[in-house]
DNA sequence: ACCTGAACACCGTTCAAGT
DNA sequence: ACCTGAACACCGTTCAAGT
């Protein structure tokens, strides 16, 4: 109302809610997402615990603006493709870089349920992109839906492979272990051809199938 | 070595961890993944704290073992069918059932990496249906992975959109709200295509995209 | 209006001491 | 051999009191 007023409104200095964000997500990067703690967040960011609260009443608030963000630069690459088709894909395989490009990315995406801007102008361009090959509402939603699933699903597991973590590198030797141990002869045979298998192939090998029957 | 010991070898009595870990699934299912407690978990078991790990070394094991648990009955209804094809379709039917049958159960799933013969005998089974319809080792090892990660991230989704748990029915609204407040014209128009969509028939359609190409 | 300092009610995990 | 009781080092969250 005032002119003397600073721009603030109600509550939170919003510049500063994407600085201890932006905070939140190096640290992310940096140890993962279970040691993620506000105390450690807070003293990043030079400030006492308490005072985040002023920023995201609550850790799950936080975690969601993280999400929110990942997905900022995602659009970008696909946007100026001219076929649909093509397109869907650039916005998928953007969303699939998105997510790994952060430590535990996919485990704070899906444990989240953002609906800001980015996420949701991921959501309808992807929409539109489908609308545009010729499907219906309803069609181009589930489809939509199919491949976030499987977006989501697939870097899952790929960054709990990657996860060179505490217990991690034994792991894997015993996963190894266990298998010869048992009578799995199938995965026996398996499991040499998938060492070293290329997940960014798996992932488009799945994105091609989804999205095959597309007209 | 002697006659006189009972069968235990080494720490743990075989015969409270299976109880231990279906008195954790109950509670898993009646108060979520979140509020499953080490101190809840011993108080239903009737027992303290500490005593629990001389059954599970870390919370992270006794995760694991739910998990490997919770993949008990997943191989039954699909083993006896003749047709392979068909046969892959029940197994992966099969454990999205037993992912959905617990609250949270994909969570569990999809945060541990169990490797017990339930787990390991699903994949075993998968895999050799999939070689049955003639696909070779490596082709039908990336199948595998491709269904196990749909499937993980569409019951994910599942039990999140249904979570009514302690703001999500807000959370919901919220969406709405946020969609139409903002200019998201494919979103808008998808979301009354959307309400209670059918998310059975989603999976099914997932499945058999991923598995279109099978010999 | 914003931050500090300190507390509250919890966690997972460990370990002496009992029996 | 197993369990108790109590502690350790943390959590997320709240809130008076300061400035």
């Amino acid at each position: 109302m005032t002119a003397h007023q600073p721009r603030t409104r109600g509550r939170p200095p919003a510049a500063d809610r994407a600085h201890v964000t932006a905070a939140a997500l190096r640290l992310l990067d940096e140890e993962g997402l279970d040691a993620l703690t506000m105390r450690k967040l807070a003293s990043a960011v030079g400030v006492q615990v308490g005072t985040l609260y002023g920023y995201f009443p609550t850790k799950t608030a936080l975690l969601t603006a993280m999400a929110e963000e990942m997905l900022s630069g995602c659009r970008a690459a696909a946007d100026g493709i001219a076929d649909p088709r093509e397109r869907v894909l650039a916005f998928v395989r953007g969303l699939r870089t998105a997510l790994l490009s952060y430590r535990d990315g996919a485990r704070v995406y899906a444990g989240t349920h953002a609906i800001g801007p980015n996420t949701l102008g991921f959501a309808e361009s992807l929409n539109g992109a489908l609308r545009e090959t010729g499907l219906d509402a309803a069609a181009a939603m589930k489809t939509a839906l199919l491949v976030l699933h499987f977006a989501t699903g697939h870097v899952l597991e790929e960054q709990a492979a990657i996860q060179a973590g505490p217990d991690l590198p034994v792991g894997v030797g015993r996963l190894r272990e266990a298998i010869e141990d048992g009578d799995y002869p199938h995965l026996a045979e398996a499991q040499d051809h998938l060492t070293g298998a290329d997940l960014t192939e798996l992932f488009e090998q799945g994105l091609r199938l989804l999205t095959a029957d597309l007209p």
